[in-house]
DNA sequence: CGAAGTCAAGAGCAGTGCTCTTGTTTTGTT
DNA sequence: AACAAAACAAGAGCACTGCTCTTGACTTCG
């Protein structure tokens, strides 16, 4: 037996088919958002009954669930980077890379934001297990906090930020949950169109308040 | 003739089923939110059938932007009486309580919160009518921005702040704007379940955030 | 080879927003 | 008072949704 994992043929056809209905409700959410993401309309796009789908995500919150855990992941990645992007002492601008690459995120995914940050979906109470993956990217955050208390290397990786987040001075957590509840307040404004009227040039005011809500300062 | 608006009976009983059907749809929209809104439902509870709901309201859209203006204007008359209550010359203590209205409120009425400041309803656009009445929650925070540039008695009645808030200097609209998002950030945070074994006492908590985002100081 | 497990498809249920038609009632005008 | 016009309630029906159950075909494994 060559095949350390002993793939028959049903499951690599099996793991082909679970691949193409997520990346199909991928389309989806992007283009409609989460709320009108349809089941049916995934299996049209397959060519495949409904009832088929049913055998790969027992319910429509599965299939929420799954995308929820991807974006969350991808999303987390890309603030990391950006974040390792930066000079480690310079937490002015960790800062700033984190804001602007969480906005140009949203602004290009308008609906996979709303997905993840707005309210909840109608119906669908995010498991728990969409709490670990959604610390992917508030632990860049905590990084960033960490490094506030005490600055300095650490060698920390992800799967430590949620224990030292216990290690988190008050004033720390206070700047850095206040900081990010800002920064998801200003995405949201402008993507929920609260500033129609208000604001003209949004990447100029988003450069402002970011500065303004800088947990560094 | 006496009346003045000489109201026939059947004019009488469309406003008062009108009232019943936006009654109906502000109880389904307290108890399950906006998505899971049903013209339907609001039609079996008032024992009518569905077809007739339409005679009054020609979409389940116009019915939600009913409501959403109502709830604009309650929502602007509390934030007004809180700033109201207040001192005028403490900007702090006004900023103070209009934040503790709108989160009270907010806690107190999630799914009209979500409503208003969340992600858009599915497939609902708020259309123009819905700015004018949004713009009832704003003015109060317009009118403390325009006692941070200058302090001293205003005249100016609501209906003035619109026009007002050109005279703003961009300092203080930034602050204003920042403030304001971070409030609806912080209240987003707690209410859509981002803060879960992150904060425990949320009514300390959010004094503190409150005070962080002060935009007088 | 045969039994067990997996799969796709179809029909069907209950729900939705919305439209159209039918028949009734109220209104305003000769 | 009689009549036309408008407003109304109700029902049937369309297209859609999530989801279940059954049926029949296929793959896998003993």
């Amino acid at each position: 037996m060559p095949t350390s994992a002993p793939l028959t043929a049903r499951a690599v056809a099996r793991r082909e088919l679970t691949a193409a209905i997520v990346a199909s409700a991928r389309r989806q959410l992007a283009e409609i958002g989460p709320a009108q993401l349809s089941v049916r309309a995934v299996a049209r796009d397959l060519g495949m009954a409904s009832s088929a789908v049913y055998r790969y995500f027992p319910s429509r919150d599965e299939l929420l669930t799954e995308l929820l855990v991807i974006l969350y992941g991808e999303l987390g990645d890309l603030v990391d980077a950006a974040d390792a992007a930066c000079e480690p002492t310079d937490l002015t601008g960790r800062w700033r890379a984190l804001g602007s690459a969480l906005r140009a995120w949203a602004v290009a995914a308008p609906h996979e934001y709303a997905f993840l940050y707005g309210s909840p979906v109608p119906g669908y109470a995010a498991p728990e297990a969409t709490i670990t993956p959604s610390a992917r990217v508030t632990g860049v955050l905590i990084g960033l906090a960490l490094d506030l208390d005490a600055p300095g290397p650490r060698t920390s990786t992800f799967d430590d930020f949620r224990a030292l987040a216990g290690d988190l001075s008050d004033e720390a957590a206070l700047r850095a949950i206040t900081a990010w509840g800002g920064l998801l307040g200003a995405i949201s404004l402008e993507l929920f169109g609260h500033l129609t009227n208000a604001v003209t040039d949004y990447d100029a005011h988003f450069a402002l308040v970011l500065d303004r809500l800088d947990p560094t300062s």
